[in-house]
DNA sequence: ATAGCTGCAAATGATTTGCATCTCT
DNA sequence: AGAGATGCAAATCATTTGCAGCTAT
């Protein structure tokens, strides 16, 4: 038995370019209600589907999961987030040193894009 | 003409040993009205005497600025909060390549503390 | 019938804001 | 008096929860 609405919340992920936050899909989907949305996105992640970040702005945002690790530049300007792939074996290789068990780990990055730059 | 319950907030959040959240502060200091706490929070982080930061728990914590960049590493089991100094620049670098102004970044460790992991 | 899904409204928690008051100078 | 600081309560936002009704087996 499927949920009916979870291709819809997860389309809407999946097609967003930025990583979405559960406002934005209820706005999107005005069909499916907020309590829904936020049970779905909770299963989603449950299940590895989604993943949950945070931008320290008082709200969580999600992303698909994917294969290949990446980091998210944000734009304190205009607001745009920038994807990019960064080799972060340097950092992690410091943590395994430690007497921590490593599950997950976040790591973003703030400042001007290049148009807001100039 | 100085706040009368700055050094107070401020003290709160130095002497703590894991990232305070306003309400931890508000607790602390009853004395204190939650609205001056926030803003108070709100100058202090402006003046760049604190800094925020959040672990995507839903509220934001406040840590003293220091001058060695540390970085944060949560347990999931029991809450605790260690602080590593990494080596971060083999990331920065990776950075500095692409057009991009960047003026804050954020690097979260999640998972199980030593004690926690056994 | 019955288990899982959903909507709706109310509850909870974090943070902000409007406004009246108080305190220095 | 006038600016800045504060308290208090109400407002706003994100997220959660209780509960009753709905749906597909």
């Amino acid at each position: 038995m499927l949920a009916k609405h979870r291709d819809a919340i997860l389309k809407c992920i999946t097609t967003s370019d930025e990583p979405t936050s559960a406002r934005e899909i209820v706005k999107k989907l005005p069909f499916v209600n907020r309590a829904t949305v936020y049970r779905e996105l909770l299963y989603l992640e449950e299940k590895g589907f989604i993943q949950k970040i945070s931008f320290g702005e008082g709200k969580a945002r999600y992303e698909k999961t994917s294969e290949k690790c990446h980091h998210h530049l944000v734009c304190n300007n205009c607001g745009s987030i920038e994807h990019v792939q960064l080799n972060e074996s340097p950092l992690l290789d410091q943590i395994k040193r430690l007497h921590f068990t490593l599950t997950k780990h976040s790591i973003e990055f703030f400042g001007l894009c290049n148009t807001c730059s100039n």
